[in-house]
DNA sequence: TAAAGACCCTGTAGCTACTATAGAGTCAAG
DNA sequence: CTTGACTCTATAGTAGCTACAGGGTCTTTA
């Protein structure tokens, strides 16, 4: 079975660049090259590929996905790690989760601030966020990235 | 009051770097230069900064900061758009919550298919991840990106 | 046989909001 | 006069792609 770049990106739901790219990064081998030097996949590919976009599915890094698929290329150890690994990852979207709550919160005071149409001038929530007296920057491993659709 | 950019640093609590990177992006703009061409601030600056500071904090884009310095520069109008666009931003963070708590809940479901330490040939996790049935994409606008302190 | 269209190739630049260098110049204190 | 703290510009890097440009390949149809 050898299917083409755009075969596996149909089957994999992304696009032709992201799979080239990952081969770049290392997360997929460089496969085999037809005549006309066109990229032919089996069916191995399409499996680790929608591993990959499963874990990215979860929002987990490259680097988290390059551990995971390590563990996997190294069937004999046991997958303690595994476990650890997807912990420490849930941990991390429970912090970003309440760092959100946070910045919601401070963003609804300030919504509280300005709530008709006044001028410009006397707006309660241009003057509020000119104060910086409440000025806390989110803590750290707060930053989320999604793979978009 | 003139002051050099690393002071006006220190009282909008960013780096050097950030302030030569803002006026750049035309957000702030080019200060008077000393004769040694060394950028000197005053006060006005340092209020500007800190609206910027302060909006970043509140993790909106700079463009969305830019348009907020825009209603504040000409304080003729009425400030109901700058209610709507912090009503907007506030559904920005409250769709990437719930975005975060459906993938906590995928991470969950996830690490329930493993608890011991078996082989990894065997860890429900790693199967569970080659398994694509579940390949949600979380929804567009779900990415966050925070200031770091 | 030729041309059109769909697909593929490499390489590079762009996105966000900075951060981090390199290599040079300025300025005040000792 | 030298040291050290500060500043300047310009450029490259971060994550994870995405989007070209400028070509080549392959299949189908006229």
């Amino acid at each position: 079975m050898n299917i083409k770049i755009g075969e596996l990106a149909r089957r994999a739901e992304c696009h032709v660049e992201t799979i080239r790219y990952y081969e770049k990064e290392g997360l997929l081998s460089p496969p085999k090259r037809s005549g006309g030097n066109y990229r032919l996949y089996d069916d191995s590919h399409v499996e680790r590929l929608q591993f990959i976009r499963h874990c990215r599915s979860l929002d987990m890094t490259l680097a988290e996905v390059q551990t995971l698929l390590g563990y996997r290329d190294t069937p004999a150890q046991d997958c303690g790690e595994v476990n650890a690994l997807l912990d420490k990852h849930i941990q991390q979207v429970e912090i970003r989760v309440e760092a959100l709550l946070q910045l919601k919160r401070h963003l609804l005071a300030l919504r509280e601030k300005c709530s008709g149409s006044r001028a410009i001038e006397s707006c309660g929530i241009l003057q509020g966020l000119s104060d910086c007296s409440c000025h806390s920057i989110p803590a750290e491993g707060a930053t989320t990235s999604f793979v978009e659709a």
